[in-house]
RNA sequence: GGAGAGCUGGCCGAGUGGUCGAAGGCACUUCCCUGCUAAGGAAGCAUACGGGCUUAAAUCUGUAUCGAGGGUUCGAAUCCCUCGCUCUCCGCCA
């Protein structure tokens, strides 16, 4: 949610901001709306407080025993005046909120100017892709032999859903191990177990609601509707909701590694082959929760975080910063680590690190205590460290061997049992 | 799933219709006293959203908030209804 203040003062600044990022904002319509507002708040509080003291009058004059029926016979119209002005005035902010809830975030200036995702910069690329002297298969080719079902997952659940035995299994569950001692051991993050259901405020807090329903499974739960997480991004950051943090337990570090689950409505005939995109998944994330002063920092830091599993795991990618036109809604600024994918001969997207500023912070009341005692919003930040379905598809097109085995990348085999290669049975 | 108890400010905890945004305590901040890693005294100390003034801040002022929503009333932390959550016991299970 955008800063309610910011607008008020500097609506065309704001407008133009968001224009860049392809979201076209009614500035008259806002406008007249705050005017409305403002003059039902400014009547409605006039009568609250004319109510207020008359009360408090009547209770003094009962307390020395003095008639009050002049001072009832002046209150009593008000009631139903107060009545209707309250109506008016909720709903008014009603229409507000719906408004503000609906606006993405502002661009950070640094981030490029494009409509899509053919105007992205490329940041840096590392390590080289490896050259193959035989033709190589895609995931879902070399992956079949060695356990990975795509029939089984669609028999069981449909299209989307991938069943995994014996040595891919391993793997799958060696990489999001790996991933998680990483952040734990390695850059500092608190290691969390979180729901995977969660309830309809929880992802407002976060930006999923109430724009991005339809990308999400949900299912009503006792009166109540409860949502998969699509990420544990919602989960750890609102773990911060509604609360005033002291300055020193600045910047939280979270990670955990959960399922991730996702309708990815309008995704249709998109990489309907093999694990690519999939409706049910498995991420290791990072949430920060820091000063705002420290924002930015700690966005190049997380995406080194992520980085750093890519080094380890010897797997060429690229970073590239997101455009103002294909960022997320409630992004500042995004970056996206790009994995080599030789079947496919591209890079393709396995993390993606970004900076919610304040625009989450001010959703979930997610504050901390200033050195000068004033309360500020905090800034979130979250990342993935990384999706772990697509890390996989990774392994297996980028250490694929000519006899149909897969070599098992150095830092999993510990995770392995010493194991240097999945091979055919 | 059944029965009971509870939900008040950063924390603990009073408060069953009227100068209650809320006693008291702890914690915290400032000051005084004291000369030693302590004690005593004074004051301050919730959040959000408006409005006035202002370059801005401070300040002033209004409203709302005692789990949430609704109701009764001139007036609700206090009474009524609905819901949520927490705890204890029983049942069931991993």
């Amino acid at each position: 949610m955008l800063d309610i203040q910011q607008l008020r003062s500097d609506l065309d600044s704001v407008v133009s901001q968001l224009k860049k990022r392809g979201f076209e904002f009614n500035p008259a319509a806002f406008t007249t709306l705050e005017q409305e507002r403002k003059i039902a708040q400014t009547n409605t509080e006039a009568l609250q407080a004319k109510r207020n003291a008359a009360s408090k009058s009547i209770g003094i004059a009962k307390a020395k025993g003095e008639d009050v029926s002049a001072i009832m016979v002046e209150v009593a119209g008000l009631g139903e005046q107060l009545k209707a002005g309250e109506a008016q005035l909720t709903e008014i902010q009603e229409q507000l909120k719906n408004l503000m809830l609906n606006v993405p975030n502002l661009p950070h200036d640094s981030v490029p100017q494009g409509k899509d995702e053919a105007a992205n910069v490329e940041v840096r690329k590392v390590g080289t892709p490896r050259s193959f002297d035989f033709a190589v298969k895609d995931h879902t080719d070399v992956g079949a032999p060695l356990g990975l079902d795509f029939e089984t997952g669609i028999k069981l659940s449909g299209a989307r859903f991938t069943f995994m035995r014996g040595g891919i299994a391993k793997l799958h569950r060696a990489l999001a191990q790996f991933m998680l001692d990483t952040q734990t051991e390695q850059h500092g993050y608190t290691e969390c177990y979180t729901p995977y259901l969660v309830n309809a405020e929880t992802l407002l807090g976060t930006g999923q609601l109430p724009k991005f329903e339809a990308d999400l499974f949900g299912m009503m739960h006792s009166e109540a509707k409860m949502y998969l997480i699509p990420t544990s991004e919602v989960t750890l950051t609102n773990t911060v909701r509604d609360k005033i943090v002291p300055l020193e337990a600045l910047p939280i570090k979270l990670t955990a590694h959960t399922p991730c689950f996702r309708s990815e409505a309008g995704s249709y005939g998109k990489d309907t082959k093999g694990m690519i995109r999939q409706h049910q998944f498995d991420k290791v994330e990072m949430v920060q929760i820091v000063h705002p002063d420290k924002s930015y920092e700690a966005l190049e830091d997380m995406v080194c975080h992520a980085e750093n599993i890519l080094q380890a795991l010897e797997l060429p990618y690229r970073m590239v910063s997101l455009c103002t036109g294909d960022m997320g809604f409630g992004a500042a600024k995004t970056y996206d680590l790009e994995v080599w994918l030789p079947a496919q001969n591209t890079y393709r997207e396995i993390s993606s690190v970004s900076n919610c500023e304040a625009f989450q912070a001010r959703r979930l009341q997610a504050r901390f205590r200033s050195a000068q005692g004033k309360t500020e919003f905090v800034h979130t930040l979250n990342g993935s460290g990384l999706a772990v379905g697509r890390t996989l598809v990774a392994v297996l097109e980028n250490y694929q061997n000519v006899d149909g085995s897969v070599t098992i990348p150095k830092v999993l085999q510990p995770y392995m049992g010493g194991l240097a290669a999945l091979k055919l049975s």
